[in-house]
DNA sequence: GCTTTTATTGTAATTTTTTTACAAGAACGC
DNA sequence: GCGTTCTTGTAAAAAAATTACAATAAAAGC
């Protein structure tokens, strides 16, 4: 049977291989992600060893020939892309820090796509749709964060509104009625303005959907808490993915509701786009 | 190149696949995961297709023949192993849409970022760096992109502002500098107003970046311009993944003035940090 | 509506790749 | 040191994928 963690089995059976078998093992460790590309003659020529050694080896690891050896390497890569090196350094080219940008984007929205609770979509999304009034909150990256959420449901006909001034937040949530709902965004999910505004919408009866990580404040004190851990491996300079992540995470709710409001909101959609086409270059 | 996510390049192809490699993408959708430990034979045979009419699909994908495309197909389904249909209908479940909106953000922004010019983006870092004042321009969804790059290049200490309002650009890009530069981003390309601003800001000798598809009005009127081709997808109306192409463009270029500026700004960030600090709930 | 042309698909041969069989050589015990 | 066993490579066979080409189907032209 294949084992769930190959790279962990190999490095396991590093003592008990043969010499030459042990050759292949080390070099598909420090490499994975080229031996994915490799025939097997590649293989062996770079481990130095025979072919025939190669697919002792494989079956030595518990895999059925090479091709499935090859087969089992690629997947477990492709759930772990944290392979590569992800940090962004002062010398990178303008290239490698393109890729990196665009990569640990990428991999940040396959995490959290893949730690989402379903249920707990589900549950904000019926809320969405049953409120009056829809308003997100948020500050700094968040605040555009929210202005974009507000867009969205704008334009899917729901009343909303999105406001990064706690002033507003906390003036706006005095009014909200019972079954309304607020979208809470907060990156670190700390934020104190943040809290206090939640505090003040439970108040009032509304209910407040909360966008942060686990475990933080936001989170525990939110009525439906929607989990984004985009743990940011390069902090130091600016929120880069966790914020794409969050907006990521609004198109579901947005398609969610979208499909609760079902064909009415296709032609709504449709009139929104020939209004908008006069506004347009001709070219 | 290889695509990002096979499974959607797969059912994009459908219709300009011929007779019979349809058959073999349809099977390979309804079924996936039987594929990857299929051989060649074997999927002919179930598609009821010749074998070399498997290599011909394998290609027609983007990939390098059976093999390449085994080791992709496999890559993926390790990535969202309940993969299903990709075929999106009202009926989709929570689950199923959730997968679909971040696998088609995932496939644009790796499409983006293989489709960026190189040299273009440094010639944009270079311009940025050398601004003394750094504008964003754009309406609707585009709007919160703005507000978002703002903040983004604000905290990198650079002297920034994002305008949605067509009389505001205006005004503002008539007081611009020689050599100061406004970001102007449209996901259509096409915004009337926003080709009037851009006009205005190339009078005052300012320079123009450009974020918009390839060949639109935006791209050709502006002084460099970044390609942002995101193919926007039919089935709803609300922009989704191009926006977050825009975001993760701006990043890089956020990145790359940041390195221009070196360790000084370092330090910055570290003071920043540390003032945000008290804005939070100590838990 | 028939002929010519082009596009699509399958058959068969070729090439590539993997695997097996076996023998040479190394390591170990006696 | 000799025989045994274990390890590794060579070479042949088997399997798999790919290519070349021909047959057929579809489309265009007359």
């Amino acid at each position: 049977m294949k084992p769930a963690r190959l790279t962990q089995t190999i490095s396991d059976s590093l003592t008990t291989l043969r010499k030459s078998e042990r050759k292949v093992a080390e070099f598909v460790l420090k490499d994975p992600l080229a031996v994915i590309r490799m025939r097997i003659v590649d293989l062996a020529q770079h481990a130095e060893v025979s072919e025939p050694t190669v697919v002792r080896f494989c079956r030595a690891v518990g895999c059925n020939g090479f091709q499935d050896f090859k087969l089992a390497l690629a997947q477990q890569l492709a759930s772990s892309p944290s392979y590569g090196q992800i940090a962004v350094t002062d010398q990178d080219s303008t290239r490698e820090y393109t890729h990196k940008v665009f990569d640990t984007t990428v991999d940040t929205l396959l995490k959290v796509r893949d730690s989402l609770d379903l249920e707990t979509l589900d549950a904000a999304i019926a809320a969405i749709y049953g409120a009056q009034r829809v308003e997100f909150y948020g500050f700094g990256a968040s605040a555009a964060v929210a202005f974009d959420a507000q867009h969205k449901f704008f334009r899917l006909q729901i009343t909303s509104a999105a406001y990064a001034d706690p002033h507003l937040q906390n003036m706006s949530a005095t009014s909200l009625h019972p079954g309304d709902v607020v979208i809470a965004i907060s990156q670190s999910g700390r934020s104190q303005a943040l809290l206090d505004s939640m505090e003040l919408v439970k108040q009032a009866g509304g209910i407040v959907i909360g966008l942060s990580p686990t475990g933080s404040p936001v989170a525990r004190s939110a009525s439906i808490s929607i989990h984004v851990d985009a743990k940011e491996d390069n902090q130091i300079y600016i929120p880069l993915s966790s914020r794409i992540a969050h907006l990521a995470v609004i198109d579901v709710l947005a398609i969610g509701v979208a499909q609760k409001k079902g064909p009415k909101l296709d032609e709504h959609l449709m009139r929104l786009k020939a209004g908008l086409a006069s506004l347009r270059s001709p070219v």
